[in-house]
DNA sequence: GCCCCAGCTCGTCAATATTC
DNA sequence: GAATATTGACGAGCTGGGGC
């Protein structure tokens, strides 16, 4: 494969290998921060949780429809009975069900690429259009941010006249998040908002505002004044790329952060899941 | 040191989405 | 409907590592 051929490959292939890299971080090795403090306070709530030999089970009535964690009533050997509180939780909204729809779309997309090279333009025009249509990385982080609590939102440039200096915009900077056991996502401290430059909206040494097109008369005035359009658009471009990018590493961090949260999440379930068993196992003698 | 490769960033274009 | 924002795709350039 030529080296653009491969760059291209690596790149259409960039989401899919994102969901890639996040899948296989769930094979047990827990790197981010995020999981060390979720781990931690998983720890916490299974030393809460921890059972010792167990006498008699029953399961409470209430609490174990859907949307509420099931309470087991836990008679102890000593007679002491105790309400444990199952860690199945009201079903939260998904970081990634955005991304679930692009999973899609990236399945499609490779299918697309195969036949590509058979049926050229169209195609490309067709996997174009399915690239396209999603919902932006500041939409899908802001939709979050509003389903889970401690999920960061990207806030919007705000201009010059909302108070905030110029050039310079308030952003929420993703930080350590985990779900607690109430099942609400937290952040791990208090959240930093840095101070990131936006987008310059100076323009480029020897771009001149120019007059109103009325006041423009000959065609190098006009070539002018499209040279300058051109260029202030370029800038304009060159920004918002740099947005977009900063933006959709962001995103790509958020869903980093869900997939520790959940692994450590659905390791516990699994934990509890064995205790109950043990717990309800017909004795044999 | 030179070359090749893989990976990354950046600027640009173009298509689409969103805002006004 | 025009203007603006957003984002995937592409190509160019840079960098670090490995083989020679």
């Amino acid at each position: 494969m030529s080296k653009c051929g491969r760059k291209k490959y690596i790149k259409t292939n960039l989401r899919q290998m994102t969901m890639e890299t996040i899948e296989s971080q769930q094979d047990g090795s827990i790197t981010d921060s995020v999981a060390e403090s979720e781990s931690a306070h998983m720890q916490t709530q299974t030393g809460q949780n921890s059972i010792p030999t167990l006498a008699q089970v029953s399961v409470a009535g209430s609490g174990t429809g859907r949307g509420s964690p099931a309470v087991t009533l836990v008679q102890l050997p000593s007679g002491q009975t105790v309400h444990v509180q199952g860690v199945i939780q009201t079903p939260q909204p998904s970081v990634i069900h955005s991304s679930q729809i692009q999973t899609v779309q990236v399945a499609t997309i490779a299918e697309t690429d195969e036949s590509a090279e058979s049926e050229g333009v169209i195609d490309s025009h067709k996997r174009r259009e399915i690239l396209s249509r999603r919902p932006s990385y500041r939409k899908i982080l802001n939709e979050l941010s509003s389903d889970v609590h401690g999920v960061p939102k990207i806030e919007e440039e705000k201009s010059e006249e909302e108070g905030t200096p110029p050039n310079i915009a308030t952003m929420a900077v993703p930080t350590s998040i985990y779900q607690t056991s109430t099942g609400q996502y937290t952040a791990t401290g208090d959240m930093p908002t840095y101070q990131i430059r936006a987008p310059t909206t100076a323009l480029p040494q020897g771009v001149v505002m120019a007059a109103s097109p009325g006041s423009l008369h000959s065609p190098q005035q006009l070539a002018e004044e499209a040279t300058r359009k051109r260029e202030l658009r370029l800038m304009k471009n060159r920004e918002a790329a740099k947005e977009c990018r900063r933006r959709k590493k962001e995103y790509v961090k958020c869903l980093e952060s869900r997939v520790a949260v959940l692994e450590v999440q659905n390791k516990k379930l699994i934990e509890e899941l064995e205790t109950l068993k043990d717990i309800c196992s017909p004795k044999t003698d």
